[in-house]
DNA sequence: TAGTGTGTAGACAAATCGGTCTACTTTGTA
DNA sequence: TACAAAGTAGACCGATTTGTCTACACACTA
């Protein structure tokens, strides 16, 4: 059921992800989803509401498969490595359920929209705020900074692999720094 | 001479930092800065053109910012210590010359432009190029990741900044973990 | 004095934006 | 079979987008 709803909230992501949430417009999102505009309006208020609900999939996406790339890892080395490491592969579009690598979707949104105390904007921290939350569970020195140094790289690793297009690198380089603490 | 130039420049850099290129129209910019729109066209031959303006402007300020915050270091750690320092600073709005903290325009633009041949994604990518041959220039030791893990944390620093709105101590974390290197 | 920049104000064009509405069709179920 | 829900196509709305164009004013210089 609802299969029209999954649709656009699908295309809408794909579409927004690819090229950021203000140049897409509704009416592309229907006409490649094939899906009528009173269709979507009986779903969706507004084009931000579309939007958090792209923003809700796409979370509800990522966290799965880092859940899933974190599954067996027996020490914080592990953790370390095996989460840039699969950075590295979303980085180099080799994780299909993640797209086409074009950075982090919270972080282009966030950019775009200015107002801080949107839904949207405050979408983007919390999002942020719960992947932290899964490395903590996995971590488990009680190294005091090794959870911010693990967040603040990873985030660091993502937009430059972004913004430099150079990726292939950024993973293994902050592998060894984070293994050297 | 070129005050209308200089002016058009100015304005729409602080409204485009501010809300996000895609968010601020011609128009909006003529209002503020006061210009007639044909005085804009006979500058810039399209909004695109205003734009790299507005990213070179933003490029010489940023870049001389910094190289002042780097002036006078006499070891690496120094230079960790005054890079950190000066970024927290701008987190807290306490950087005058970088206007109110809305993340790295640059970032924030190439999130907007998901053309990577564009003119625009490429300075955007040349920009973080230079600020990291600045940071290379005041290293001194040979340690084979340091300049490395100083850019990745920085860029971290800044999205982790912006997009959670928790800025005070990301900087004394990256300082703590990139010292102990 | 006459001519040439460079500026102003703002109408205008063509496209697109988000969003509403009418009129009709399909589909699932009682 | 009959009815209600949910879908379709697409015209339409007012606002806004980038960019062009006309008509005119001012200032500097030959």
């Amino acid at each position: 059921m609802n299969k029209k709803r999954e649709l656009l909230i699908s295309t809408a992501l794909e579409l927004f992800y690819e090229n950021g949430v203000n140049s897409i417009g509704i009416n592309e999102i229907l006409k490649i989803s094939g899906v009528a505009k009173r269709t979507l309006y009986s779903h969706f208020e507004s084009k931000n509401i579309l939007v958090l609900a792209a923003l809700r999939q796409r979370h509800e996406t990522f966290i799965a498969w880092l859940e899933e790339q974190l599954s067996d890892t027996k020490s914080d080395q592990e953790v370390i490595k095996q989460l840039f490491n699969a950075l590295g592969n979303w980085f180099d579009n080799k994780e299909p359920r993640l797209g086409n690598f074009r950075g982090c979707f919270f972080i282009n949104t966030a950019a775009e929209f200015s107002d801080k105390g949107s839904d949207i904007s405050r979408y983007c921290s919390e999002h942020k705020e719960e992947v932290r939350l899964l490395i903590q569970k996995k971590l488990t020195s009680d190294h005091p900074h090794l959870l911010d140094a693990i967040c603040i790289m990873k985030e660091g690793a993502i937009t430059t692999a972004y913004v430099t297009g150079r990726g292939s690198d950024v993973t293994s380089k902050c592998i060894k720094v984070l293994c050297a603490l």
